[in-house]
DNA sequence: TTCATTGTTCCATGTTGATGGAACAATAAG
DNA sequence: CTTATTGTTCCATCAACATGGAACAATGAA
């Protein structure tokens, strides 16, 4: 396990990429559970796929700005930089967030 | 050329397909630039691609409730639906309408 | 040390979607 | 009717990306 990660800075962050990781139903349903959990790694979010592929998708939600990766022992916590976030693109983090299953929690 | 188009209804638009349609360079430009022009046929806006590869993307941009075309004579004419994006997913288009370059409408 | 857990990296495969030429359709003008 | 313009549709090709197995790395516990 790299135990370093490369977070953009904000200004690094740019539209094209962020509307890209976020335009995939695995990473919006990553940010909708990250959003309606706060933190969580990726084994909890497997639900059936393989850690492969779902360790692809953080990565893509991580370059592009959207999550922060907190190393925590063995496990790795991510988290949405929606203060970040919402600095570099007001409004449109939340505008996805509002469409966030309300019940999402309980599919986990 | 097919005279109707179909364009969805508000309630018809979802936030993935409109997301995976504002996620292309070609199409986020088209948009930036219907945005400045306020209207626009394919052609205008074609900038040495091919004819049949931005009628995709127009479709694309239809399809997933971005955009709207009205055929006046022989030119189809485009505009954003604005009213309908804003209404079914506030501050969503508006902050990535805060992107579009400021010289854009020279560019063409 | 040994084992379990977590997540990454490598790699091959498959699928989706963008690209672009060609033919076609629709409208308008000469 | 003929011609020009506009945009769509069909089709083949290509590139980008998601998928998923396997091996590996890192931390922690027994």
């Amino acid at each position: 396990m790299a135990a370093l990660y490369h977070h953009p800075a904000p200004e690094e962050i740019t539209l094209l990429p962020l509307l890209r990781a976020v335009a995939d139903p695995v990473r919006l349903g990553i940010i909708y559970h990250l959003h309606s959990l706060g933190e969580a790694n990726c084994t909890t979010l497997l639900r059936g796929r393989p850690k492969s592929s779902m360790s692809h998708h953080f990565q893509v939600l991580r370059e592009a700005g959207i999550l922060q990766t907190r190393v925590e022992g063995v496990q790795h916590r991510n988290t949405l930089r929606l203060d970040v976030l919402e600095e570099r693109f007001p409004g449109l983090m939340s505008a996805i967030l509002r469409e966030c299953p309300a019940d999402l929690p309980e599919k986990i």
